[in-house]
DNA sequence: TAGTGGTCTAGACCACCAG
DNA sequence: TGGTGGTCTAGACCACTAT
């Protein structure tokens, strides 16, 4: 198992600080030269690193060294920005589109709503040290903020929330999964279809116990350590 | 891309239902003709379908369909074999090991030890259906439960626990990050070095907030879907 | 525009699983 | 033992990125 073999040494490269975070590796074509093996075999052994999250590939751009992933706790109201510089990161936010429209099946089933209800949809990229490494879409149920679009959607949905409807998160439900990024998703991100994803689903309920909004963020899988603390309830 | 249309082609097949959960797929040199590529192709498609979680591989047997995913809640106690039958499911639980050991760097450091300290290693393999899901490695420090090893450890620790020394854990440290297994990992769960895996690490505390065990879990990440509510702390 | 990554072809050999 | 999956070779063409 060449592929082991290879994957190990570049392992090993990355360990000892030949090759720091961010930075590129070398053209595949000159990797399978200076292993001496063909480029099939060699980018068998860079989709092992990029499945470890040891790398992480740019869509016809190469193959870069993974930074420390974000560390992440779903159970905590802390957004992505207040998180991000808590860690010493520096995040950033584009805003694709936020539009009133009609809930898909999926949005309907989390949103626990009638098919072709009306919802808020937010449809937001996210980056750390200018890598995009999340797609969030969040549906939002309107009957609880009207007029949502109007306020400045790059800023933290929760703090519009708390400072103009009063409003605050009190208890989350959340999915993990994995899976890939695809389409319009993938390109958001830089990558290409297929790129393992790590997949959280949240629904989000207020202060009241009312059903407020969902989001599904697609992560970039190198990108994210999700960590938290439970206390059991007997 | 001609391997995106391969894997929709199969993707479709899948949720019409001509091909159900644990059903193997037919000879890749078979999938290969019929649509008329090559296998490399055929296999690039198939990889896709696999970090997607729709099927999964076991090692020199082929590709079969994965069944609909565990719902796993790491904030709760239930142990593996009541969470599985409280879904309908088949379990089993095979014991690899179990020793008095000296901690190594990963463990020492997940329960907060001196390198070199005594601890209780317990390696079990969990099954599903008669399908290898998870590898668990537990680390025990043993001054809370003296003469673990002699009880049967196919069966709960939560169990031995409560029933032998009167402890029950009361809150729950975890992470969840992505990665791949490998060595005897991959071969105990029949899948090959490299197949993309779920890990959650848990770091696990009695009723009076000490530090009990943790245990170290490798998912094949199709056979997994973390769920989890929590109520947020002001 | 040169070089790169994305994709694909058409084979091959071997060790192992299943019958 | 036949067929399978695991691995590898040695190319090729194209669209796109970087310069």
């Amino acid at each position: 198992m060449q592929y082991v073999k290879i994957k190990d040494a570049i392992v090993e490269q990355i360990e000892s600080g030949q090759l720091s975070p961010r930075e590129k590796l070398p053209a595949e074509r000159k990797l399978a030269e200076s292993f001496d093996t063909t480029r099939v075999t060699l980018r068998e052994a860079l989709s092992l690193l990029e499945a470890e999250g040891r790398i992480y590939r740019e869509d016809r751009r190469g193959w870069f060294i993974s930074p420390s992933p974000l560390r992440y706790d779903p159970s905590q109201t802390l957004n992505f920005t207040n998180m991000a510089l808590a860690q010493q990161r520096t995040p950033n936010t584009v805003l694709l589109s936020a539009q009133s429209t009609v809930a898909n099946k999926h949005a309907a089933q989390l949103l626990d709503l009638q098919p072709f209800s009306n919802v808020y949809q937010v449809d937001r990229v996210r980056y750390l040290e200018n890598r995009p490494v999340v797609y969030v879409t969040h549906y939002i149920r309107p009957e609880f903020v009207p007029d949502l679009l109007r306020h400045d959607l790059t800023t933290s949905l929760t703090d519009i929330y708390r400072e103009h409807y009063g409003m605050v998160y009190q208890s989350i439900r959340y999915r993990i999964t994995t899976s890939t990024l695809l389409g319009e998703t993938a390109q958001a991100l830089r990558a290409t279809s297929g790129t393992p994803a790590m997949v959280v689903e949240r629904i989000n309920y207020n202060q009241h116990g009312e059903l407020i909004d969902c989001d599904i963020e697609y992560w970039r899988h190198d990108a994210i350590s999700i960590e938290s603390f439970a206390t059991l309830v007997r």
